[in-house]
DNA sequence: ATAGGGATAT
């Protein structure tokens, strides 16, 4: 919740203050004076040396604590090496040691462990107690020196006990260094040695579980959760429903969700996921509003999911709210949460708003970049793209496999042939990072949209790795654009063979054919659709207009083209529209129908009613903003070009990868697309 | 000590 992050996040700071304060009324206790106490206390404890009594370990344990808290790690290890045996017990080494894990500081760490190992039998007997020796675990791993975790762990095995604890220790360690089968193996290595696992060893098992996508064994440790001894708390729930939500397990989720006894922001955001998994994004956004209802709050990581959602849909709208959320919220949102945001705006084509909140970053991670080359790809925005690319080196950033898949994409949206191909070679020989599947089809998408259908092919031929649906589908769509036929058929052949039931490929065969005026062909292949039971997805299109989302359906809205209102619009647009040379294509209607039927078919489009809709209902300087759930029809894509010059409005229309933006009677894909 | 979130081709 964010106003209890706040205050935790206040009273945290209050709290370390006090306790500094509170730890040596004597001096005052700034980070500076550290020295100076060690300092002090070595002379006292030199003049004291051999006096036994507890009363002088009270000011020696401050001293430690003060040091350790002000990040005074060498003196605290020199202290400890001071020390006589008979001062150094667990309490004293967890201090340090548990400061050495906070600062990552491996070389005092690994002092404090050598020491103990050199030292007497007495420091031995303290090496095998479960406190330190899960501090040792824990410091090694986070520093990412698994194997001296492991060994530490495995010294363990000698002596007679061992304690949860270690075992836990030793598997989140596994755990945060990404290690999850092994930490699954642990896991059930415990149970062999007889050990019950409790919450902690729980929530480690089911996350490695989740993450390795194993739903049995999950099921089996959610099994052993139900019989244990201890009731499962909070994070173990959350933990089962994370697991069940990984999986696509839904209705498990639900049911969970439903019987928890209790709930906090974690298991909602989990739920949020769970339904954003499933599709149902509208659900996910209605699930936010319950869940402030209810008063729960919510989290970044609430706001995060919920952005994404709002990115898929273009719901520039809500995604405001969201963003006058965060600046409500007083604290400095996170990384990740800036970057859901900027991709919020980009995907919402708001290109410039994305820009602005990426200059006022202060933190760039490699994501931020990539989000925010994406966006310009994804708008058209190619030489804004290549100009942050070159910032993006030059700033020391590594590009990643990720920044190449925008970029080409980019360069293939745009028709930017040879840059694309420069690129592609570029990512090899100038940064090392070897071409994915992706990249193969962003190449392939670049030479066939050129009409090089040779070269792709000679791509595909020689590329190390089986082409799938991806890449035939971009070869099958260069076909359709250059008028290639045969090719189209062969390629057609071998997606039918992929991908039987993806309905775009036999839409496209049938466009090569419809565009071949070939309309036998045309029939076979609707009758081919309609025997193996294939539905073509209705071209659908949403925009919206005073805080209400309309949404159109292909052949749809029939109330609304008898209005007055849309034949007057009509009327006056049609008689511009014709001086400003709009001649209807009507190629891209696939039925053998006479051309004045053809015109009148396209009129039904998704993307043109919803175009007409806003005309009418918005108000005349405002910019139009329309998603489209299919690519945009090549006559609507005129159409609007035309309409943007005769009204004067910019329209922005999404479609399934990208933007069109429409201003002066021109498109930013410079028709390409 | 343990649970939830962001960028990717057609």
């Amino acid at each position: 919740m964010v106003s209890q992050v706040t205050c935790l996040a206040d009273g945290l700071e209050f709290g370390h203050k006090l306790q500094a304060n509170s730890v040596c009324p004597l001096h005052s206790s700034s980070k500076e004076e550290g020295a100076l106490h060690a300092t002090t206390f070595l002379v006292n404890n030199r003049v004291r040396a051999g006096s036994n009594s507890t009363k002088s370990q009270k000011p020696f344990f401050q001293t430690l604590k003060s040091l350790t808290r002000s990040g005074k790690l060498e003196e605290a290890v020199q202290l400890i090496e001071s020390l006589p045996p008979n001062l150094r017990n667990t309490e004293t080494y967890s201090i340090v040691l548990h400061a050495c894990i906070s600062h990552k500081s491996l070389e005092h760490g690994r002092r404090l462990y050598l020491e103990l190992l050199a030292k007497d039998q007495h420091s031995q007997r303290l090496l095998k107690e479960a406190t330190l020796k899960s501090k040792l675990i824990t410091l090694f791993s986070v520093c990412g020196y698994l194997e001296e975790a492991r060994s530490i762990f495995e010294n363990t095995f000698n002596s007679e006990t061992v304690h949860e604890s270690v075992w836990v220790a030793m598997a989140i360690a596994y755990s945060r260094n990404g290690c999850l089968k092994e930490a699954l193996l642990l896991y059930t290595d415990m149970l062999w040695h007889h050990v019950k696992p409790g919450n902690f060893a729980f929530s480690l098992a089911l996350k490695a579980c989740a993450d390795l996508n194993e739903i049995d064994i999950g099921r089996g440790v959610h099994a052993q959760v139900i019989k244990s001894y201890e009731e499962p708390d909070q994070v173990v729930n959350n933990a089962l429903l994370a697991l069940y939500a990984e999986c696509g397990c839904f209705n498990e989720v639900l049911q969970l969700f439903g019987k928890l006894p209790k709930r906090n922001v974690v298991s909602w955001n989990s739920l949020i996921a769970s339904l954003i998994k499933q599709n149902q994004v509208f659900e996910a956004l209605n699930l936010f509003r319950r869940m402030q209802r209810e008063k729960m709050g919510f989290s970044w990581v609430t706001l995060t999911s919920i952005l994404a959602v709002c990115a898929r849909l273009t719901a520039l709208h809500f995604g405001k709210e969201i963003h006058a959320q965060i600046v409500k919220s007083c604290i400095r949102a996170d990384i990740l949460l800036l970057n859901s945001l900027m991709d919020m705006y980009v995907k919402c084509g708001v290109v410039d708003c994305g820009r602005m909140l990426f200059n006022r970053m202060r933190n760039k991670d490699l994501t931020t970049w990539n989000t925010m080359l994406t966006g310009y790809a994804i708008n058209g925005c190619m030489d804004e793209a290549m100009g942050l690319f070159n910032e993006m080196v030059s700033s020391g950033t590594r590009p990643d496999d990720v920044t190449f898949v925008a970029l080409l994409s980019g360069c293939s949206h745009g028709g930017l042939t040879e840059t694309g191909q420069a690129y592609f070679r570029k990512m090899e020989m100038d940064f090392g990072i070897s071409p994915t599947l992706e990249h193969y089809a962003c190449l392939v998408d670049i030479l066939g949209r050129a009409g090089k259908l040779e070269e792709a092919l000679e791509v595909v031929r020689n590329m190390p790795m089986k082409p799938g649906g991806s890449i035939w589908g971009s070869l099958l769509n260069s076909c359709r654009l250059h008028g290639e036929v045969s090719l189209g058929e062969v390629i057609a052949k071998r997606l039918f063979e992929i991908e039987p039931n993806n309905a775009g490929n036999y839409v496209i065969l049938s466009n090569i054919y419809a565009k071949a005026g070939m309309w036998d062909s045309v029939n076979m292949v609707r009758e081919m659709m309609q025997r193996r039971g294939i539905k073509k997805e209705v071209g659908c299109s949403w925009v919206k207009v005073k805080n209400k989302v309309e949404t159109f359906v292909a052949g749809g809205g029939t109330e609304f083209r008898k209005s007055v209102q849309y034949k007057k619009m009509w009327f006056e647009l049609a008689e511009a529209m014709e001086t400003h040379g709009y001649v209807p294509d009507t190629s891209v209607v696939l039925h053998d129908i006479d051309e004045a039927m053809k015109s009148i078919w396209v009129c039904g489009h998704s993307e043109r009613l919803a175009t007409m809709y806003a005309l009418i209902n918005s108000g005349a300087g405002m910019p139009i903003r329309i998603a489209k759930n299919l690519r945009v029809c090549a006559d609507c894509h005129s159409w609007i070009k035309v309409v943007s010059q005769v009204t004067g409005r910019t329209v922005v229309l999404r479609d399934t990868t990208r933007f069109h933006h429409f201003k002066d009677g021109e498109c930013s894909c410079k028709d390409y697309w």
